[in-house]
DNA sequence: AAAGCCGATCAATCATAGAG
DNA sequence: TCTCTATGATTGATCGGCTT
């Protein structure tokens, strides 16, 4: 087959990796949403926008990750558990916040 | 409002055993030549036209349409890229588009030859 | 009822960046 | 510097929904 490969030499040679925070955000929604890791359009949008990259590469990002993460959920466990924890820490600061704003406003 | 994806079970059940059903055909450099010179022509295909390039280039008809319907949305994809992310849009005029592939920002454009 | 299109996704692969 | 892995992008094809 004379190896049909290098169809074009392509664009995606020129790939650069995403920022170490846009990675952050889109693991954090990744692993937040694990049940259905499924931005909508507007979610797209605002993690793009987050993340300083345009909403095909978050869609990208999203479709190689999932693909990836159910070939090898072993191999992301240790990443999963570390935003799953994260994001318990932020919940639990968003509760304590809402706690303590509410006996200060409800006597 | 939209909603997710996860739909139903999965793409084409594994039949149990056998060969992998559902191929991932690799289109020649010729092929796509051929496809991109008709779509450059026409984004939308006729059936007489679908079948006459389908027979051109032993492809089923099925996958000459499945390449436009692709393409289409590749294009889509490329004009919404290359007219957001640039800060400034032109304050006046807009109007372009035309001939697609000659674009800058298009990510494929020389085919090399393909040897066998 | 059937066929085409759209939008999103899948799945395999390519090519490169980065780790060791 | 070289080998192997992580990752962004591309693309033929599928799925569900809607239109013709």
């Amino acid at each position: 087959v004379m190896i049909l490969r290098s169809r074009f030499l392509d664009a995606r040679r020129k790939r650069r990796n995403f920022s170490k925070q846009a990675t952050e955000i889109l693991n954090e929604y990744f692993y937040s949403h694990l049940s259905n890791p499924y931005p909508s359009e507007e979610a797209k949008e605002e993690l793009a926008k987050k993340c300083s990259i345009t909403v095909s590469q978050v869609s990208n990002w999203f479709g190689n990750k999932r693909i990836r993460y159910k070939k090898n959920i072993g191999k992301f466990q240790e990443e999963a558990n570390l935003y799953a924890a994260k994001t318990a820490v932020t919940a639990a600061h968003a509760v304590a916040a809402a706690v303590q704003n509410n006996q200060t406003n409800s006597p | 409002v939209k909603r997710n994806p996860p739909k139903t079970a999965k793409v084409s059940e594994y039949g149990l055993l056998g060969q992998p059903n559902t191929i991932r055909t690799n289109f020649t450099t010729k092929q796509l030549t051929e496809l991109e010179k008709e779509f450059h022509f026409n984004k939308y295909l006729t059936r007489a036209r679908r079948v006459e390039i389908a027979a051109t280039l032993e492809l089923n008809e099925t996958q000459v349409k499945i390449w436009f319907q692709n393409r289409r949305m590749k294009q889509k994809k490329r004009e919404k890229e290359g007219l957001a992310p640039v800060a400034a849009s032109r304050s006046a005029k807009e109007a372009n588009e035309a001939s697609d592939q000659s674009n800058c920002t298009s990510p494929e454009a020389s085919p090399s030859s393909v040897s066998s």
